[in-house]
DNA sequence: TGTCGTTGGGAAAGCGCATTCCCACTGCAT
DNA sequence: ATGCAGTGGGAATGCGCTTTCCCAACGACA
């Protein structure tokens, strides 16, 4: 038994089924209420479900929201995930999954995929690159985006431009001041801390993590403070882990040659380019028998949900991620906001909120 | 500028429709290799993506797997998208996803738009419920269900088998032995803790809770205990943070009466339902002023990637979460796997492992 | 009473593709 | 030279729905 079809309903009830399709969707012309009534009833006896995929091809919108990730899996991103899917619910829409592992190659992939789902809009979230290995791939990515884009469809991008993508209508950005949290966090943290500081950051290249590694510097130097080292790291646990562990040595070291004692205010303060990086090295140091904020101090970034009950509480940056969901989903849909601050289109902005915890308040 | 057609390809290569469609999809009968190299050409100057909408329709099928899960952001949930969304990569598919709140009617309302979109696959994850008030939810979900599944759909349930959902073909279950390992779970807990036990489940009549709670009493009455309490609260860690502050006023009772006191030997073990729940419940004892094990022990179920990095090490039994959703995935699309073990269908079946940890080791 | 605007419904033309015929042509055995 | 299977390609149909166009019936107005 196939699923019954519009025409099968129309008979029925003893219609075209052009009429049928008039009451049983929201059409522009409504038929007389008997009639409407009759449809109605055979479509219910039928058991009748539209064919989506039959719609889209007859009106080309096809009620899906492409969604790019990197790991479903990550508490930031299925914090996003779960403001896109709210949005798409609240219009009628499905949202269409994909994760990448954060290769343009996969993202590309991901676009066409979307492409040929008709996908109304596409969110990409997850940060761009801008290492040389990845300039090919950045750039087929930006050519299919601009090629989607230019068929009328729009794309909701989190944080920052996509990297060589034209600046065509169609593109919406929803912006981060990740560099901007970031000198904050540092004049803060500088105001406790009058020891070392060091980064952990991504990959370089990884634009989220350089904007914020970027900021903290100058956050530093407005508080007259020396540079950072950085450290450079996978971005995500894995990658702090490994950061957490080499730091874990040079604390070691640096308690062998007497630089600083056991017991003492920590020398050191970590910045962690985000919250899963700063787990992961609160755990690589632990793992070598050392504690925060009693060895050292750290600061992460995104305030993820898992940090509720992360111990010590993790100081970082609040993102709204779940709006920045919304956001960039509404971007994609929303009205053509009215353009006043130089983009080429009605971008939303977020704002953060530096959120200092026990992970940088050293107690005697 | 609208995306190329199959019909602009076919005129720019010089060749009919019929066999452009031959060439660039894999069909059965493989046109001449200077044709076919025509035909990509012209595909490749024009940018053609296919209208996967229009394949659909004219195929009969999507390509599409439906994901149905409580909460995205809940990481029990979202390791089991990994898990459906890797399967679906490697069979190039897409995963459309849709997050309910675990209300039988929206997720009925989420069968039913998959249906529309004639996914290929449906895959349901998170508890189903067998309250009464759900009673005629439910029956609408497994009717949505049997509809779609006799229209040649498949659905893998993650879990436990639909209620009222009938014997079709197309039902893949994945078996979660819930209760086994529960009673596994008590009877190692009990071997280290002579005191009392309390159960914090989720809503009675949520199955997932209702056979985990069963399977923890009969453990305990295998190993000679009384059967523990159980308090109710909401599946979430927002439940067990309840509960939580529940169980903080009992233990201080306990101690203004005398029947405890502290430094000792706590009294009282807690198993939450799940992983979360013990998250909240750890987090509103200690907003008492409680740590955990030094008051309570406690334990969870599931092994959530998040308790990675929550101390103290929680208890559980570990579930191959991922693989479960692996599992569902591939269930739907697998070869109809013989039928040995009494189910309708080749459904598969996967273990756990009890996990003790800090959580429910009480060192003087 | 005749004409004109309105209304309610049907017929038909796609939307973009897969696929089933069907045909022209080749190479081979008879 | 005739028949045949086999091969590579095109024409046409249909997937299920929307939407434009068209037509009949109806009321109102002069």
């Amino acid at each position: 038994m196939a699923a019954s079809t519009l025409t099968e309903v129309a008979r029925l009830a003893g219609v075209s089924p052009a009429t049928a399709s008039r009451v049983l969707n929201g059409s522009a012309r409504k038929p007389g209420p008997g009639v409407s009534e009759r449809v109605r009833q055979a479509a219910e006896t039928l058991g009748y479900i539209p064919n989506a995929q039959a719609q889209a091809l007859a009106k080309s919108s096809s009620g899906l929201v492409g969604l790019i990730v990197h790991d479903i899996a990550d508490p930031y991103f299925s914090a996003i995930a779960r403001g896109v899917q709210e949005v798409a619910r609240e219009q009628h829409k499905m949202v269409l999954l994909a994760t990448t592992g954060g290769t343009p190659a996969d993202e590309k992939d991901a676009v066409a995929a979307f492409a040929a789902r008709r996908a109304d809009a596409i969110v990409i979230a997850g940060s761009r690159s801008r290492r040389p290995e990845d300039d090919k791939g950045n750039a087929d990515l930006a050519a299919e985006l601009d090629r989607y884009c230019r068929n009328g469809g729009h794309v909701g991008v989190v944080g920052q431009a996509i990297v060589g993508a034209g600046a065509l209508d169609g593109y919406h950005l929803v912006e981060v001041p990740n560099e901007e949290l970031a000198a904050e966090l540092a004049g803060k943290l500088a105001a406790g801390h009058s020891g070392e500081f060091v980064i952990i950051g991504g990959p370089e290249g990884l634009i989220t993590s350089d904007d914020r590694i970027r900021g903290f510097q100058s956050g530093l130097a407005a508080a007259d403070r020396s540079p950072a080292e950085v450290l450079r790291a996978s971005f995500n646990r894995a990658g702090g882990y490994e950061a957490g562990l080499e730091l874990a040595r040079r604390i070691r070291e640096a308690r062998a040659s007497g630089a600083s004692k056991e017991g003492e205010k920590p020398g050191l303060c970590i910045f962690a380019a985000n919250d899963v990086m700063a787990i992961g090295a609160t755990a690589g140091l632990r793992s070598q028998g050392f504690r925060i904020p009693r060895d050292a101090l750290i600061a992460g970034f995104d305030d993820i949900e898992t940090l509720r009950d992360f111990r010590p509480g993790l100081s970082t940056v609040r993102l709204p991620l779940e709006e920045i969901g919304r956001l960039a989903t509404l971007s994609t849909s929303g009205p053509e906001a009215p353009d006043g601050d130089g983009h080429h289109d009605g971008g939303a902005a977020v704002t953060g909120e530096v959120t200092l915890r026990r992970s940088t308040e050293w107690t005697p």
